[in-house]
RNA sequence: GGGCCGGUAGUCUAGUUUGGAUAGGGCGUUGGCCUUCGGAGCCAAAAGUCGCAGGUUCAACUCCUGCUCGGCCCA
């Protein structure tokens, strides 16, 4: 005979309240099987049943080479007749066709639930997640910008996108190393340079005031300004270069594209680009000068993006930069060639072969004049990375449209045989209505830009609301407001997903926004403002941000839940840790806003149905206590999105 | 030419990893709710061939094949 208390002890067990397991340690007993094996077959129930668990028998046919329904027959009568009397978490277990509907007893999930909640809010959030999913070391670099120009939309989505993996894989347990990478060095920044050395004048972010990498992003614009002139110029030799040289190899006239180069070289374009490219090599000979330059353009670009990075609240621990990385590398790939894993052409460039889909037939490790490539650097942090962290996971957020460069790494890092696992954490892109983002068109979405514009919308919010409101305050919370709204927008979308940016539709403080959830919560606080002036105990004073330990929850009647919002709401906050385990372990922190999203917008219901205040003692604490627990999961979630709140706004 | 990703009401989107009961939200539209704890809110209604066509299955938004449209990348 199987022994049923234990599964009972378990179930009475605080540390594991985890119904499915239990239900599936039932099922498993009936099948002689474990429960893991049924685990995933236990959904929960949709929402147009009344129940709160459900098997589909058909499933585990893979099990019990039975019809679905019959099985369910038979595991209905097995549990109802031998198993439910020893249980208490069940009510009640119902049998319509193939499915099981399993009711929970909802005094004992509120009971198991708040007491978990309150008992300890991290251990609850991580109590679905294994010990052999935590303790990771991860290495998290994002988000690695040019430093030619200041940070815009798509920046912002990577920054929110690194920085809530960051917080989600340290929260749970893992080791986590944030790292940045700045493209300091190449055309990009010789432009911007260039353009500085024309039109500058000596003048400086100070003397402009202006912020920083703004300052140095003007040059980059003021540089695509002067090429697009002289490109212009030009613009009927370039196309008729164009043309020739697209025709088919046999049919090109030579002479004719070495007149037309001719021509395009000695205008005033041509010369452009020569300037550009002698300044390029003029950086990689130490030039002095250029250096110099180089250095100060860099640090102001550098400064401005610390100061953006500051208002995301986004520290890293360590920068690395390519000037000091580009060149290195190539030691690996000589290593490679040794070993045979890549080959040597004619000319003298070191290529790599691929055969697999998705990949592209070679790569171009080193070039036959021994200089390196984009790869060879990616090549050398990867073993840089290791050296620095010795991790066991590399997470690299950037958008997908480096898909097959970063599976090229991959592939190759695999092949040289570097430890650690790689993964490309790719984003989708953000598109304007005008269509796609470009800088040199003057068409980005610029980050500070961005803040600022929802900062004044913040203000005038409050504003409408509060006529006397002091500056400091309003500030502070149209802060909060802004950043609340921004972080929700970019972060309630799956991140694969490329998205549409509508600039006046698109962050909006009502309906599926950072702001909703905030007022939800600013809601409960007023609750228990309000209650603290009719001298009634309340589990949170918003005013001090103290927590009250004044409710014994085994004192407490759970009987007199009844609503349908009460119960929604426990199902919700019964539910947190699995959001997050969704959220950590696949990656996903559009779960966890969503999440959040529901459990505002079920406690507004709440709101509107219940009241709290005035209602008879048993229903009033269990409804201060109800909100006070959805108060701090909403506390807790927000915080791993970084989203700050406010007890009143 | 090849590879990768996507197409869900007027519109934006969740769900597809692991097939399972009546496909969830938001915006917008229409109509209600302020002498009750905050209207940045709540309730209700209208609105869907889940891109198209096949296939697999007891069962397909979900898996497979082909097509189509869009995006990105490679040559």
């Amino acid at each position: 005979m199987r022994n049923y208390n234990k599964i009972f002890l378990i179930c009475c067990n605080n540390y594991d309240m985890n119904y499915e397991i239990q239900i599936a340690k039932i099922i498993g007993d009936y099948a002689n099987l474990e429960w893991k094996d049924i685990i995933d077959f236990v959904r929960e129930a949709n929402p147009n049943i009344d129940a709160d668990f459900a098997i589909n028998c058909y499933t585990l046919r893979k099990y019990l080479k039975k019809d679905g329904k019959i099985i369910a027959k038979e595991i209905h009568s097995y549990v109802n007749d031998k198993v439910i009397d020893s249980i208490s978490f069940i009510s009640s277990v119902e049998l319509a066709g193939p499915y099981l509907n399993f009711k929970l007893n909802k005094q004992i999930q509120v009971k198991d639930t708040l007491n978990d909640i309150f008992k300890d809010i991290d251990e609850f959030a991580l109590s679905y997640i294994t010990k052999e999913e935590m303790d990771q070391r991860i290495v998290i670099e994002y988000p690695s910008p040019n430093t030619n120009k200041p940070l815009h939309l798509g920046h912002i989505r990577n920054m929110l996108l690194g920085q809530a993996l960051s917080k989600l894989c340290s929260f749970s347990h893992s080791q986590v190393f944030q790292v940045n990478l700045l493209n300091d060095r190449g055309v990009h920044i010789c432009k911007s340079m260039w353009a500085y050395n024309q039109f500058g004048h000596g003048s400086t972010p100070k003397t402009e005031n202006m912020k920083s990498d703004h300052f140095v992003g003007k040059y980059y614009v003021k540089y695509a300004e002067e090429e697009a002139k002289r490109k212009e110029k030009v613009s009927s030799i370039l196309n008729e270069f164009k043309k020739e040289s697209s025709k088919q190899k046999e049919e090109r006239d030579v002479a004719i594209i070495k007149t037309l180069e001719k021509k395009i070289a000695e205008s005033d374009y041509g010369q452009l680009q020569a300037e550009i490219k002698d300044m390029l090599q003029k950086w990689e000979n130490q030039d002095p000068e250029v250096r110099s330059l180089w250095r100060k353009m860099n640090n102001w670009a550098e400064k401005g993006f610390k100061e953006t990075f500051d208002v995301f609240q986004i520290k890293h621990d360590k920068t690395y930069y390519e000037s000091q990385i580009y060149d290195k590398g190539k030691d690996i790939v000589y290593d490679g060639l040794k070993r045979g894993l890549f080959e040597k052409l004619e000319d003298g460039a070191i290529i790599a072969n691929f055969k697999k889909k998705g990949l592209p037939k070679k790569k171009v490790l080193l070039r036959s004049d021994g200089t390196s490539l984009y790869i060879t650097q990616d090549l050398y942090l990867a073993k840089l990375k290791m050296q620095d962290y010795n991790y066991d996971l590399s997470i690299y957020v950037i958008g997908n449209e480096q898909n097959m460069q970063l599976k090229t790494v991959f592939e190759l890092l695999d092949r040289l045989g570097m430890e650690g696992k790689n993964l490309h954490y790719s984003y989708g892109m953000i598109n304007l209505t005008s269509g796609k983002m470009k800088s040199r068109e003057g068409t980005v979405v610029d980050a500070d830009d961005l803040v600022s514009e929802l900062k004044t919308l913040a203000i005038k919010e409050i504003e409408e609301r509060y006529k006397d409101i002091s500056e400091k305050e309003r500030d502070l919370r149209a802060d909060v407001i802004a950043m609340a709204a921004l972080r929700f927008y970019i972060l309630k979308y799956e991140y694969t997903r490329d998205f549409l940016f509508e600039p006046k539709k698109s962050i909006s403080f009502e309906g599926e926004t950072g702001p909703y959830i905030l007022y939800a919560y600013a809601r409960i606080c007023s609750i228990f403002a309000k209650a603290k002036e009719e001298n009634i105990d309340v589990p949170y004073d918003p005013e001090k941000d103290k927590v009250n330990d004044i409710f014994n929850l085994d004192m407490m009647d759970f009987s007199i839940i009844s609503n349908e919002h009460e119960l929604n709401l426990i199902d919700l906050l019964y539910k947190y840790p699995k959001t997050i385990k969704d959220a950590t372990i696949n990656l996903k922190p559009h779960s966890l806003s969503r999440y959040l999203f529901d459990l505002a917008q079920e406690y507004n219901a709440f709101y509107h149905t219940c009241r709290v205040i005035g209602e008879e003692e048993k229903t009033q604490n269990f409804r201060l206590i109800l909100s006070d627990a959805v108060r701090y999961v909403l506390r807790h979630g927000l915080s791993l999105l970084t989203i700050d709140v406010l007890t009143e706004m």
